[in-house]
DNA sequence: ATTATATACATTACATTCTTAGGTATATAA
DNA sequence: TTATATACCTAAGAATGTAATGTATATAAT
């Protein structure tokens, strides 16, 4: 788990990166998904990512659908066109910060 | 420049870093190195360096050295012991967090 | 049976970290 | 003499997150 500092700035840059290669994810799905994908090392708070999900459809990022599942309702997020424009945006940027970072850190990125 | 969102939470690791590899140095020093290295992409504010650096001197993790240069002030901040271990260990975490969002992201870190 | 965990949504009080703006003061370039 | 650079600082407010709590169903474990 890394300190909760660093993941700061990052949240809304993972979700539309996420949504990007989905069709549709629901909240749930998405802390799941980090979760398996970062090997626990990143976990979302429930408490961050609902309020940033709402934030992100009132701006008309992403778009919902809400499903019953049993008697459960499930609320599926789907993204925008304007969305796909955001996260190209984002990630962009997050990959140069990357960059930028590994020069004044003086950091050398793993090579696969 | 980079959206404040981003540079979030990587203070601490910026201004320890430079202090690892420098004797010392001073405030605005600090911040006009920073924006020399990145090329203005990181532009540190006052109004968080000067906090965060009575904090770090509070914490023992650095030292300051008042030195008069001609009719100004300037203070000088050195690293202590500790604050070489929180440095290692900051930079190290910030280094494992860039590995998980390439990842996660699913970037190309560029190769010198 | 019943208790704990997982699924699934949500809000709220609080903490942290930063930005923006302001304040003080000297030195130098236009 | 006016703007910019150097050099320190604080304080109000915004942004973003954590931790705790609430509601409710489904399932696994004792």
């Amino acid at each position: 788990m890394y300190s909760s500092e660093l993941i700061k700035g990052t949240l809304k840059t993972i979700i539309l990166k996420l949504l990007s290669q989905n069709d549709k994810m629901y909240g749930y799905e998405i802390t799941q998904k980090v979760k398996e994908l970062t090997g626990g090392k990143i976990q979302l708070t429930e408490g961050a990512l609902y309020p940033t999900l709402h934030a992100m459809e009132a701006q008309g990022i992403l778009t919902t659908d809400v499903v019953n599942v049993g008697n459960r309702i499930r609320k599926y997020y789907s993204i925008t066109q304007t969305g796909k424009k955001v996260a190209s945006e984002k990630v962009n940027e997050f990959s140069e910060f990357i960059d930028t970072m590994i020069f004044l850190l003086d950091l050398k990125p793993k090579m696969g």
